[in-house]
DNA sequence: GCCTAAAAGCTAATGACATTAGCCAGTGGT
DNA sequence: ACCACTGGCTAATGTCATTAGCTTTTAGGC
């Protein structure tokens, strides 16, 4: 009997690629094993659950889109790097719509390395629009508010008319930045 | 043995009730079906399969938020009326956390109504902003992001840091409402 | 090389779920 | 009273997540 060498890593990357073909609700450890090739309960070993595989999956998606989000953003700054972002994390959901509708928002400790990477850039960006701390912590959430938004209405084909949603974007953009750049009343 | 008298709405209000009390997670047929004092398979004279259920539900959900949105944005407009708007939308996604994560996203046959009030209200919201009508389309779609991206972050406690999400939230606003003052460049 | 312990597989079992098929009882209309 | 429809029911099926305990493989120590 030939030992599949299987870890906890690799039952996510297979469960990644089941979701990315077949969609989140295909995702079961029945389904999982089976494309590893080991029994459902063998998983056990590498996962404590399923709801484990989804936090570990959720890492591993925002670990990416960190890292692509990071890239897109380095050497830019103001509007140039809000745009950037906005539209890096637009394109990930888009590209992998059903791993990102797989993407669970609730903070776990898998998530949370992440999780704080991913703000860590977003505050980057908004350094310069010279925001004091707590202002910058609100304006991270906005943003994250507004692209996930977005990003989760476009992938569950909420927008309905396909067409011009590019220039939906534009506009959100231009509120995003606007909004930035242009102080609040007292 | 006594006909419970069940119909279709009175599923669609145990389920609400059941999902409100103990979260997303807890609904099952099993679990509506016992509260309703019928067998499981009895619901399927009510509603076609669990996924319609959940449509049923959105649908109603949908609604209630269309009608509360309508009731708070009358009477106002432009900026006040935005206000209201989302103000309203995340007071009752934070009322309704529960239910409000068991709102479908993707259009269905049984939210399309619903669906299109929600619209007529934002269009009615924007209709001072004096923008045509491609126009007025995105920027309902951008709301639509903005707030329900909010909403869903907030009611997972994405934010974590429960204080100040008041604060965090004016920002919001301010963007929405400064990115619809301010013209965009051509 | 041998032995032992740990790791990683396995089967069987359990309970829960969604759904289908077909039967039964109650109700309303003729 | 009879019949058809409606809305319940039980039984069955298949899938799932998970646990318990057994078996095989592997790695490390002597």
């Amino acid at each position: 009997m030939a030992r599949a060498a299987l870890s906890a890593d690799a039952v996510v990357g297979i469960a990644l690629r089941l979701v990315d073909e077949q969609g989140p609700a295909a995702l079961t450890l029945a389904a999982v094993a089976s494309r590893a090739g080991v029994a459902t309960p063998s998983l056990y070993k590498h996962v404590r659950n399923l709801a484990e595989l989804r936090a570990l999956m959720s890492a591993r998606i925002l670990e990416e889109l960190a890292e692509r989000i990071g890239r897109a953003v380095l050497g830019r700054s103001a509007d140039e790097a809000i745009r950037a972002l906005m539209t890096t994390w637009r394109d990930y959901a888009v590209e992998h719509r059903h791993r990102y509708a797989a993407l669970v928002q609730a903070p776990e400790p898998e998530t949370a390395g992440a999780g704080e990477k991913l703000v860590d850039i977003m505050l980057a960006a908004l350094r310069a629009y010279g925001m004091e701390e707590s202002e910058a912590i609100h304006a991270v959430r906005c943003l994250r508010a507004a692209v996930h938004g977005f990003a989760v209405l476009e992938t569950e084909n909420a927008f309905q008319l396909p067409d011009q949603v590019d220039e939906t974007y534009e506009l959100l953009i231009h509120m995003v930045v606007t909004g930035l750049r242009t102080p609040r009343r007292a």
